[in-house]
DNA sequence: ATTTTGTTTATGCGATTGATATATTGATGG
DNA sequence: CCATCAATATATCAATCGCATAAACAAAAT
């Protein structure tokens, strides 16, 4: 859902891959590798990584482009591994948006000290504050608050998990089990309880009159929803 | 006051410093150059450069006692020049809280856009540092002072970096773990204690009513925030 | 020498959650 | 239209959890 602590590696020299994978292992980071532009966004997309490490030169194209899609949407920092030492070359990866740019051959320490350089900043640039908007409901993730009608309303942990799942697709039902599977885990599917309890709650909280709610809809013999539009 | 649009180049070689001086000018920046440790960190404190430029070999003293002693309040980017292509000494520089490390002689264009990257993030961090005043309570994040009803307050350093952390951002929630790596480093992000004793500590200087808080606030399963005024 | 910080233990409090019981709703067939 | 039953909602209380604080002390820093 969120930010997998993965570092990506795009690299296609086997040796250095290798290299690569195994030292980053070695010092507690979790590695994902590829070889080719393509499967580099793919993954991209899908992982989310804290950190992607891009070799320039691929079988399939030049990295810098690979810097130019994710710059599009996306601040997540990228370390370029190259071996030209063209400053030009650097200054152009710096200005389409790369964090940083090593030269090979590089000292593995060196690398080591930036990727920690890298994550420190990107932890403390506290991400950004996703706000999920549902008509009069204000769900920020980063703060974990909700306002509603511009009134802060305090949530607890779980009602909060409640309705930030429903909030991922207002008008969406979701079954008992969904709900159930995803806030409280997968083995207690079978507590309809819990979730009649805690939705009660939270319809307390949220509701003017829970009786006859306004977001938080009721699928009778199926699950819950929040009120689209 | 605020942060001013300044960047402070420190540097004793009267050759460099001139040929730093002038290109950065020549790309519109305002520089401020000077030559020893101290009135570096003397500046730094008055001026809150947007960057620092720092030769690492100075003539009272090595320059990664700048770093140091700056990173105690402040997380504006430093870029180490140095004539030392060791990798122990990049390392060093940069778990001390350097942004960047140039070894001597690097190309001009590299630095000015490893510049711009540094300015670019700093601009997306968008934190403050000015004056926080709530009440009673005002932080002063330029001076690094705090005052309680004009009264001067003393604070540890580990305080002070708890409550400017705080204060980057009046009202917004910092999870335990943010705040822990903040101050303590990432690898702290799980000892829940040491936030509760110093939180209390602050606390115990700060809240008239320790047990009632005016000023720092809990966050129940999530962290602590600075009230908003 | 003094202040600051890390570490442990214990305790009280209030909020959250879970468990149980009871009430309410709403669809359906008589 | 009412009776019935299943699904849903609520009310109440107890157990648990998270938080704050204190105290005592060692270690580290200044």
């Amino acid at each position: 859902m969120s930010n997998n602590p993965y570092i990506l590696i795009v690299e296609d020299d086997v040796e250095i891959k290798q290299f690569l994978q195994s030292s980053l292992q070695l010092n507690g980071y979790s590695v994902i590798c590829v070889t080719h532009l393509e499967d580099a966004k793919h993954h991209f997309v899908r992982i989310k990584p804290l950190l992607t490490i891009l070799d320039l030169n691929l079988p399939d194209g030049d990295g810098s482009e690979f810097i130019t899609s994710i710059r599009a949407y996306s601040d997540l920092p990228i370390i370029v591994l190259s071996a030209k030492q063209s400053e030009q070359e650097k200054v152009r990866c710096f200005d389409l948006g790369a964090d940083d740019y090593l030269a090979k051959p590089f000292g593995i320490q060196e690398l080591l000290a930036r990727i920690r350089v890298s994550l420190k900043r990107t932890s403390k640039m506290s991400l950004r504050d996703d706000v999920y908007l549902a008509d009069a409901l204000e769900i920020d993730m980063a703060n974990q608050t909700v306002k509603l009608n511009n009134q802060p309303v305090h949530l607890t942990p779980i009602e909060f998990k409640l309705l930030f799942q429903l909030a991922q697709k207002p008008g969406k039902v979701f079954t008992h089990r969904q709900l159930l599977s995803a806030v409280w885990g997968s083995e207690y599917v079978d507590e309809l309880h819990y979730l009649r309890i805690h939705m009660g709650r939270l319809r307390a909280r949220l509701e003017e009159n829970p009786a006859t709610p306004q977001y938080i809809l009721t699928e009778a013999g199926i699950g819950y929803r929040l009120a689209a539009n």
